[in-house]
DNA sequence: TAGATGTTGAGGGAAATCCCTCATTGCCGC
DNA sequence: GCGGCAATGAGGGATTTCCCTCAACATCTA
């Protein structure tokens, strides 16, 4: 296992910018992350989760519970309790996974060392706040800041290749609001007013105003302050 | 003018994480800054929220309006048009500032070249969303993607070691609620109005309303649709 | 092809919020 | 005893939101 000289990430993160496949991603973030001893990948968004944090996701692979084979994305987001750690976290964060008497323990650690499954969680940010999050884990990984922080670069430059290339298509109804009303509420909870949105949309304040009416309507609240409670704890947006 | 390897940006962001003081942060920005060919630098903070984009400048330098010397901290508010930019980037951004017969003109551009004063926006988000920037200027600078991503990657990490350095004073509760202020922020989120809430509480809509101020200042945000949200994602109120 | 729904936009007026300042009271700590 | 802060309240004006209805257009579906 050579060391991937630090020139790369930079370089990778350019090249993903630009990538036309979600293969082409996978491959590019699996060998690079593979230097640094990694072998196993999530990759979601959070944007307008469920109850759970992950909202769609856009990537997994490889031997996450150490039973020998690769788990699809369901599997995943129901057994993986490290995920959750994301709302709380301002930066990319270790964890280790180590096989006690009692059970499986995770643990967010400052260094992951020693037997069981290590990871780097990297939660990545946008305008509306916790976007998505790329997760890697690996059994002999290189806990270096180095590594964390090359790695959190080639990861943010994933997310948004894979949110571009996947997200394309506006694949809405998964709450109870629509797409565009998600996204007029998540800036409102953003603080921006009906105007800002106005512009910044490209819309008229008047249309602005009438989605925030649907809005409250449909989620059968009195204020506009009520629907964002009422849409974090939906899930449709996030807090 | 020698290209840094690109090796460093990665090490830069790691050394930043343990920097001890500003000047630290500064010099190591503006020595690789230096490479790509930028020599004008402005690191602030930023709420989505507000009129004014800029909360608080943590760093200011260089000749940024083209008059020899450097400037303060209101006089770069006061005269960059471009700042408000930021309120719609996703990502960060070249821009380039001509001087036509008719006056400056400000532009976004794919990628800056010729005379003038050419600038690359970097955008940092956080889990609330904006939360602040780094902007640098030159007259020769690299338009690369290679430079857009390594400055961003050293500015990221640049506003955190600031935000860490600067924003630490207030070590007490700079955005806890006190018990009254939960409270109402609590019942606004369930769905009353100001005046509703001072009639269940036996108060004055004017208390309400002052209270709701104190709120939205002291959680930093414009609108209490936000203070909802931000006040949920600090736990202050729940869900 | 007829309906349902999403997205966009408007007119007009009522209600609520928001913003500035100022002031009183009571409590706590130094 | 004084300064600081939480809690209360007000005056007065500027913005913003909210509410009702109506309507056009597109897409998707039964």
């Amino acid at each position: 296992m050579t060391m991937a000289p630090t020139s790369t990430p930079v370089a990778i993160a350019v090249a993903l910018e630009g990538a036309e496949s979600l293969p082409v991603v996978q491959e590019a973030v699996r060998s690079f992350a593979a230097s640094f001893g990694y072998d196993r990948f999530v990759l979601f968004s959070a944007s307008s989760a469920r109850d759970e944090v992950v909202e769609r996701i856009y990537w997994v692979e490889g031997d996450w519970f150490g039973e020998g084979e690769s788990i699809d994305a369901d599997t995943y987001v129901r057994r993986c309790p490290v995920t959750r750690h994301i709302l709380e976290a301002r930066e990319p964060f270790f964890w280790t996974k180590t096989t006690e008497t009692s059970g499986e323990l995770y643990r967010v650690v400052r260094s992951p060392r020693g037997r069981g499954i290590h990871g780097l969680q990297i939660p990545i940010f946008g305008p509306l706040g916790l976007e998505g999050a790329m997760s890697l884990g690996g059994e002999r990984i290189d806990p270096s800041p180095i590594a964390r922080v090359a790695l959190s670069l080639v990861a943010g430059a994933a997310f948004l290749a894979a949110q571009r290339l996947l997200e394309a298509p506006p694949g809405n109804a998964n709450g109870t609001l629509t797409g565009r009303e998600r996204e007029i509420l998540a800036w409102t909870a953003a603080g921006r007013r009906q105007g800002e949105i106005a512009a910044t949309l490209g819309l008229s304040e008047r249309t602005i105003e009438n989605h925030l009416r649907r809005i409250r309507k449909r989620l059968g609240v009195a204020t506009t302050a009520q629907a964002v409670r009422v849409a974090i704890r939906m899930g449709d947006i996030v807090a």
